[in-house]
DNA sequence: AAATTTTATTTGCATATACAAATAAAATTC
DNA sequence: GAATTTTATTTGTATATGCAAATAAAATTT
């Protein structure tokens, strides 16, 4: 009896990334309304939650690089949906009106997006796991 | 008081891609002694395990699409690592004595990158963990 | 206040991955 | 057995992300 299924299953590097993949689909499908990429739409969500706040802050909170953030809010900037001051050398960002009002629609991906794993995963025990994945990616 | 910190981190996109990230580092300096990355490694492992393995089943054990393992295909092959034969349309991929002399080396990388977690996270709730997560992925 | 160091951001380049189309062979249907 | 469909793999192209270097401004030191 053959067992490759399963073979690094066990591994963390494996799971993690088979995991983030399945997920990156299912987000994707959630945020096809607003024609944004997950990513994109979470800096937004960001922006529109703190205005002017600084691409510096965006990277420590999402954890993704400051060159990742550039270039996420480049593309938003180029869809019109936010807009960049600078000042010396530190950097504002605003969402514009247009990214205003998309903002309940973007409120309703993020809902659409939790129902479609909860309706998978179940609702407490999707909760109690990204609780968990978030305690242990904090801690590496 | 702000709690921007913690944003986002309830949700699964999020922290599903934070841990890949955070895990993928970690396992970059496991195996930067053989000079492959994690995935690249991963395909040889394999590779080596079932020599002759075809593409489409490395593609189905791995959860990664075609046209990626190809491209990991291509990339050992490169670094003379498996050989391909084609007979029709199939593919078959071998391990080179040069990956034979390696093995023993791999497997060292696959232990120093558990040691390495087992050490932050603690061996039984990372193993928990894992298969936890393994359990999810698989139901998406 | 000039020189140095630190901080914030962007840019250049490299890599991993996916999707869709192309290719080509095998299997099935008629 | 010819035509069609399915299967296996590769190729072309696009995207997300990171690292390291470049820029440039602010803060600190001397």
């Amino acid at each position: 009896m053959k067992t490759t299924e399963s073979r690094y299953h066990k591994c963390l590097y494996f799971t993690s990334n088979a995991l983030a993949r399945k997920v990156e689909k299912l987000a994707i499908e959630s945020w096809k309304s607003v024609d944004l990429s997950p990513s994109h739409a979470y800096v937004l969500m960001v922006v529109l939650e703190e205005p002017g706040i600084q691409p510096g802050t965006l990277s420590d909170e999402m954890q993704l690089t400051p060159s990742t953030i550039t270039r996420l809010i480049e593309k938003l900037e180029e869809k019109k949906m936010v807009i960049r001051t600078t000042e010396g050398k530190i950097t504002n960002v605003y969402p514009t009106p247009k990214a205003k009002e998309l903002q309940p629609e973007l409120k309703s991906c993020v809902a659409d997006f939790y129902q479609r794993y909860a309706a998978i995963l179940g609702q407490k025990e999707s909760d109690q796991f990204v609780r968990t994945m978030g305690a242990f990616a904090d801690r590496l």
